[in-house]
DNA sequence: CATGAATGAGCCTTCATTCAT
DNA sequence: AATGAATGAAGGCTCATTCAT
């Protein structure tokens, strides 16, 4: 019951015991996206979480209204993590070819290990008022920077609305391929990647 | 709290008090379909779902097990129609376009009335392993189907693989008009539809 | 899970569909009792009775008000029973340390076969004023028995006092013995039986 | 319905609202054996018990599993408690006469008192393999401990057969003196007391 | 008489949240 | 700031009992 929190509390750094609020509230981020991916947001509970995160119950709701402030937090950490990846590879040089490879392979990879926080994400962009919101302004933030990227290299322009749909193609195989989908129904891996790869250098270009 | 369910109940037809078990049965299918697909799966309760069926408390646990076994049944019941859907606009006769247009309708509407059902249904997947297994078996099918149609249709052959990208690519695509994230991005649903029903006829040639 | 019910079913004779009330009436005691003698008078609901006893849920009721009743009527019979029990073999003839061997191996044997409902029973008759009303009958009927069988043999005259801390001190040893306490403490069950015989040979003279 | 557990409340000493965990569950088991004493074990429920101990439901659980393992440490509590005022009488000095006539009475003040938990007890031991075992390991301490004193007294060796004799028919009757079973046969109470002194007297020497 | 679907009170259990220390 | 015991609403589930057929 407890041994994953436990697991997961003997792997982090002794904590400091009156740390400084910052560090305390990303220790609890860090906790709660990694109990978030492994058992869902309902599988989780508050306590657990803090437990997780080596601290006791009440520290939780010093930093956080509530479980679904948490989990924007957990998300919005994701979307930063992901962002950095992108960056790195975009200004990494290489060919169009290479970096949509490198692209394709770091979503999937990502996608793979936090396929958990992701479900739980679109769950909740369904239920949740202000999840939803928070979510549309990381869309648009996704769709500004492709316009933007396509303008550095003075590419063709391209209407959002293709953007649109290549991010939902790509998101949704992501998704699944992270799921194991694909091995579930017997297809090829690498020939899908293939195609993704052709795809993301078509939106890039 | 109890006001859905008197809404659900009054608006029903008056519910025979000795019904057969298949009817019980059904009657509590659709009303789950109902409410997961409204506030759903963990935003309803197997009591609520009784009540709105026009049932008392007890009635649930006489035809399931629990709640993941309706949700089960209610997806079960989707598919099915969804599948009817398909089949009458397939034999209608028309234009390769004509028909592709229709699907993409049709789709677009369903997936808009059933989003949370669907919602539900992604997360599920995600944590369940019997709700996984039941949703692979339907993806089968539908690969099944589409290599059968183009059989049919003498049209070329193409790769499984092609296809699930092709039903990602909707999928995704469906659930995001559905939820209404076009418009809240101020991005042009019609234009959005055009390139689905091109990507759909290629995928039926 | 229904398999016992089942079972009991199988094992019974085909029953009449319009059976004599009094018929059905003791097919449901017997079934009761059965059960309330394997899973106790908690661990049983008067749907499996019925079941069991080869009916439908709601003829229960037409029998009995509730589970008490058929409680009762349970413990009454085994009472009719225990009591032909010891007739016979009094009536058997034989000296008295035959007699009273005999009556202490029956005991033994009908409380190990019944201890399940003689458990339930110490537990109503705390529990509920009117099986401790019907016990205590019972009770009183085992005490007049117990005098007139000396009048009977012309034996020396006894106090009342003496039965009762006899049937107490033999119900306890006798219980014991059948829920196999004596096996679990490695006390030797030969002595404690030549001990209860020689104090029935006390209580019969 | 939440009479007993309000009055219970209010005799109670001002419940500490930071108590130490070991007092709240030795509150709890208080309040469990009371309760189950005066309705048994399937009379009360665990949020009626945390209620009676003056707390909420949830606390409950933060203690034990299930009301089996509340069970047990009632009962445990209960022979604790036996046992101290055995001991105080065993210490006190005075004739084989004396401590034979105060064993008893305590016996019976003791089972007259508790008769309702001892009740419940004697259900669980045949319905419940856990408590069984509980309830045979105190068994094998009353033996050890009836031998122990014999020969702490340089008494004659007895068999534990005779021991465990003694102890059912002094268990079983000293029950039916604590539930009333004398007085509502019109058996004289005090000549059996008589009978069991002179029965305890035998079996400590 | 018998049937068995339906009822609903009520117990069991969890967990988000509070708050005294 | 941190602790963790305590809270209590709410959902899960069972089963004695009713009643239309």
């Amino acid at each position: 019951m407890a041994t994953d929190a436990q697991t997961s509390n003997r792997l982090a750094l002794p904590r400091p015991r009156r740390g400084a609020p910052e560090e305390t509230r990303s220790r609890l981020v860090a906790a709660a996206a990694q109990l978030f991916n492994r058992v869902g947001f309902y599988g989780t509970d508050s306590n657990r979480i803090a437990r997780a995160a080596g601290y006791s119950t009440g520290v939780f709701y010093k930093h956080f209204k509530d479980k679904r402030e948490i989990f924007l937090a957990a998300y919005e950490q994701w979307s930063i993590d992901e962002w950095k990846e992108v960056s790195t590879i975009l200004s990494s040089g290489g060919s169009e070819r290479e970096i949509a490879t490198q692209l394709v392979m770091m979503f999937i990879e990502f996608h793979t290990r936090w396929r958990g926080l992701l479900a739980s994400l679109r769950q909740l962009v369904f239920t949740d008022a202000t999840v939803r919101r928070f979510h549309r302004t990381q869309r648009k933030r996704q769709l500004d920077w492709m316009a933007e990227l396509r303008a550095e290299r003075k590419a063709s322009s391209r209407r959002r609305e293709e953007d649109i749909v290549y991010l939902y193609a790509t998101e949704r195989t992501f998704d699944a391929i992270a799921q194991g989908e694909l091995s579930d129904l017997g297809l090829n891996r690498k020939r899908v990647i293939e195609a993704m790869v052709e795809s993301t250098i078509a939106a890039l270009s």
